[in-house]
Parts: C-alpha cells; sequence; structure tokens
DNA sequence: TTTATATATCGTAATATTGCAATATTACTA
DNA sequence: TAGTAATATTGCAATATTACGATATATAAA
C-alpha cells in the first residue's frame, strides 16, 4: 500500500507522469524560469531569488537535473546552471502529443 | 516543515504547478486517455480496465474533477464522466506558455 | 596548505500522497 | 418501500515528498 503501482500502466503513461511530476512542485517551476531568465546562465542566486534554504534549493535542482533537464558547468568556483533546450523541447513535444490525443478522441 | 510553501511563488507558478500535479500519477493520466477513448463517456468499467480498486478510482477522479476537467452526468444510474474540453485546452495552452516563454528566454 | 565560498549529501521531522477495506450515499428498479 | 448496483466518503497504513540543520565535498584564492 501508499507506493504507486507503475507495472498497472504503459511505458507512455508512466513518462507522462514522470514529466508531469518534475513541474508538480512551484519550487521547481520558479527554478527552471529564473534559470532561463539569466542570459549567463547564472547560478545559485537561485537561493537568494527564491525564499528556500540551500540544500533545499540543492533537492529541487536534482530532481531537474535527473529528468535531464539541466546542463552545469563551473565557472569560477560557481557552477553555472543551463537549461538543455532539447530536452525541454522533448517534454514539451511529449506533452502536448498527450494532450492532443486525448482531446481529439473525447466525445 | 514538508508542506509546500506556496506563499514563496507567484500565481502563475503555483498554477502550473498545480496542473502539473494532476498529471503527475499515472493512474490520472491512464483515467483521462480512457475516458476520451470511450466516444459515449462511459463511466466506472475504469475500475476494471486499470487495476485499482474502486475507492482509489473514486479519489483519483475527484482529483481530476477538483481541476475542472469532468463533466458528469448520471445516465440511467452509473455515472457518465466526459472530459471538459475547454478547460483541458486551457491547462495545455497554460503549459505551452511556460515552456515557451522558459525556453526563449534561456541562453 | 589554509581559508573562504559554493554546492551536495545525510539525517530527520513534518506533511502529503497513494491505496484499500469498510461503510455511506445515491439512483434506479421491483 | 425494500433491494440492488454504482459511486463517494471515511479511516487508516504504507510510502513519498518537502524542508532544513549539520556536515561533507569541491573549487578558487591567499
Amino acid at each position: 500500500m501508499g507506493a504507486t503501482k507503475l507495472n498497472l500502466y504503459t511505458d507512455d503513461i508512466n513518462t507522462i507522469a514522470k514529466i508531469a511530476k518534475v513541474f508538480a512542485h512551484p519550487a521547481r517551476v520558479a527554478i527552471l524560469q529564473y534559470i532561463s531568465k539569466q542570459q549567463s546562465c547564472i547560478c545559485n542566486d537561485i537561493v537568494d531569488e527564491i525564499g528556500l534554504s540551500q540544500p533545499t534549493i540543492s533537492q529541487h535542482l536534482k530532481v531537474i537535473n535527473d529528468a535531464g533537464l539541466l546542463k552545469g558547468n563551473f565557472e569560477g568556483n560557481s557552477l553555472c546552471y543551463c537549461l538543455d533546450i532539447e530536452r525541454f523541447q522533448t517534454f514539451q513535444s511529449l506533452i502536448n502529443a498527450f494532450f492532443n490525443q486525448t482531446k481529439s478522441n473525447c466525445c
């Protein structure tokens, strides 16, 4: 009990759910938006920008990163995060495919 | 501790997260897909279709319904659920606006 | 090497989500 | 009105997520 029964669903369905989970917390939406606004891909002023602790931000970044949405490299002694646009685009396409298919089928 | 600090974020950000949450569980993705496939908006063979118990499906339906995505009306003694396409379309538009804005801003 | 700064990880408490059995409710039918 | 089928609600156990303090690790500069 309590755990999601992933085996009940098709891979496609699990993929959509997994993608949606990344955006299902406002901190992660805010982080993505903030990263995109910094032309030069600046790093952890995210902690200052959003009002969460450094470990919490780091945890959310890990979720975003595990989804493959980040490219990070060091600039000086600080980490420079950048959105992986291609991957982001893939997510958008998959989500749109789900929406389009679902609504076109419906009564 | 533990609870999401919604007050830290703009309404737009919280809206995106809330929408994403609906799709962040495979059962709900599957339910939406299944409902859309039934031309005649058929009801709780969802329970048979997906392998979850009736109360669990009902709970997921409630989440989807609370998001405003369902139109339900009784047909005989069974409930006929139907996707609210307009609302669904609104969700799609909002998500796409987020994606487009985020990726166009980025480095 | 020491020091300072930036980021990640660990451990843990608080809260949320998932799933189901039992039960209640609703709507039809006899 | 009693019985039946469909759906919702309640209560609870298992698990996941969120958040943070403490600490570890990594990089740069002194």
